[in-house]
DNA sequence: ATATGCAATGTAAACGTTTACATCACATGT
DNA sequence: ACATGTGATGTAAACGTTTACATTGCATAT
């Protein structure tokens, strides 16, 4: 039905080799063949099929995207990030979200064991590296994305989560001299949620607070879950006087309780989020928060993919974790102090 | 390197094309070699090559989705929606955004025409349908979401936005009975944004109201673009009573606006916007906007490209408009009203 | 015993390319 | 005139499947 490289040939008075090499821009063939075949392409509107190219070249020009079911602004950026790296080197991405389970990835994986994607990038917040893959075929390509791999040989690229949660109730305390500080963390068996927790202890041990299990809340990263957070920690007999959730949309959520019960935010009690999603600078007050850098994360899981392939062969493994940075808004108490307080660096 | 079908053949002591046939579960292959067959698949980990499958299948199991570079909330709900409806089919998506201008959309369909994918769902808010896909073999699988398809013979799903946008200025009238609304619009090359303008206009004539030159603003769609239009409006010597954005975003940016210049929202000017994302309900006031169904228009979109086949060829079209609904929220001033008053229906 | 039919399996072509190798025409050096 | 080299092009195998058609073996009917 569609034209083929046959017709292309026979219309220009070659062999279809001549044409497969005008059409990858071969060395050794006549400036004037070349044109003649050029303008039967125009002219038959042919365009290679790449199925019958990538069987034999056993490249597809297609990179793998397996995504968790993650909140919309993360999932958006990482796309866009992974997207427009791919498109740069002339790859096109085929995406599969929403995998929450292991039956799912697999099925995938079996997409890519079938050749379909010349590469393949996963993030699996629930599942270790080591634990998904174990049936994967050793030299496929593969990059984790904020995912923990417990073995070696795994390339990955995350963000600094640990740092990122250090550093914000670091300037809890240094700049704003809060003793109690309550914690709205995730879910156990979340990757991201375990470092931000992490950084959060370790920072409370290194200024030296003690944990309070009670200020230690479990949601799971919803505005629902937030909210109801919230309620626990305001029917404590002390309260904290402040609050730093493990991402902002748990954040969003306490808020809008605070709001329903007429406390002030950050008068009595401060608040910090973690992801700087959009709308952490529309609410009020607007919301102090960890920005992550989730475009340069897609962008740069794709550089390594397309570049840094021996480096898996090596068995070596390359962990690229990205840094995270703390804005400073209004929820954390910011706007009330001289700005000479608030400039505490590094 | 990697196991083929010819490996499991021979270990099985059947030809390949007997592998074949189990694999497609085909009828008549006698149980026990069924059984041997599938037992060599499991020990060889064998997966089936789906290159070489799709060359003489026709078939990819892929879907290509090209989309503008859109604002996250609808970007992801979108392919939330054609993610879950294509795997509940076991077809994968293949996916491009950020595709702004013809030639970007062009290179995808030639991916498209490379047999890559089954069928295609494209956005594409600037450009008409005829616009683009005149070299487009016209045998292939289509179908558009939220594009203007000026010619016939397409298959579209798009979401109503003349209504959405006729029924929230319908409110801002009836309800509260304002005579002076202004309009924060987008982009006249916006497929969308005419269509809301439209039916900003059409309710105006409707209910008896004048338009004011004055008080129709051009924006982009960025909360930015709504800030500085709503910093031009509040130069007017008289005011609008209230405001309705052609999107959420702009109404956020015309909210900041207000608040900074503190202006009572909606004591005295009041706010609508139009897409309903998450932040409309984090805001304060929360904000009046119409609810877009966008996850139903994903779906909607691979229904009509998986089954609606044949109602392309015969060049008649489908045309599916979601419907839109208001939903009330404090910022249109529904708040300060009785219940009774509110509950004005249909 | 031979013919007939059916169920199970095998053989080989086809899908649309790329590419190693072969061929060809021609120019150059002798 | 002949060998040789070179640049341009053609031939055919290969990629990993599916599937139309051919073949085989066996049971049943005659």
């Amino acid at each position: 039905m569609t034209v083929g490289i046959k017709e292309v040939a026979r219309k220009a008075n070659v062999s279809i080799a001549t044409v497969s090499r005008v059409l990858n821009g071969s060395d050794s063939v006549k400036e004037k063949t070349k044109r003649r075949v050029m303008s039967v392409v125009g002219e038959l509107n042919y365009v290679p099929h790449a199925i019958g190219r990538a069987l034999i070249t056993h490249r597809t020009n297609l990179l793998g995207v397996i995504l968790p079911d993650v909140h919309s602004e993360f999932f958006s950026e990482l796309i866009r990030g992974i997207d427009q790296a791919a498109r740069e080197r002339s790859y096109h991405i085929i995406l599969s979200s929403t995998h929450s389970n292991k039956k799912e990835i697999e099925s995938m994986l079996g997409v890519m064991q079938g050749g379909h994607v010349d590469g393949l990038i996963v993030m699996s917040p629930h599942l270790s590296a080591d634990g998904v893959l174990k049936r994967l075929a050793p030299r496929s390509k593969l990059v984790f994305v904020n995912t923990y791999t417990d073995g070696n040989g795994f390339v990955s690229v995350s963000i600094d989560n640990f740092n990122g949660a250090f550093q914000m109730i670091r300037h809890l305390v240094v700049a704003h001299g809060h003793k109690r500080i309550a914690i709205l963390k995730g879910e156990e068996s979340n990757f991201d949620a375990r470092e931000r927790f992490n950084g959060y202890v370790g920072a409370l041990k290194k200024y030296g607070l003690r944990r309070v299990l009670e200020l230690e809340i479990t949601g799971n990263f919803t505005e629902e879950s937030g909210y109801d957070g919230m309620m626990k920690i305001l029917k404590l007999k002390t309260k904290p006087s402040a609050l730093f959730c493990a991402n902002d949309s748990m954040a969003l959520g306490a808020l809008r309780a605070m709001h329903e019960k007429d406390i002030i935010v950050p008068g009595e009690i401060a608040l910090a989020g973690f992801d700087d999603i959009p709308s952490a600078r529309y609410v009020l007050p607007a919301l102090t928060s960890v920005h992550v850098p989730i475009y340069e994360m897609g962008t740069l899981a794709v550089e390594h993919l397309l570049n840094g392939v021996k480096a898996m062969d090596g068995m070596k493994g390359i962990r690229k974790v990205l840094t995270t940075s703390i804005v400073i808004r209004e929820s954390c108490g910011c706007s009330l102090k001289s700005d000479e307080e608030v400039s505490e660096k590094a």
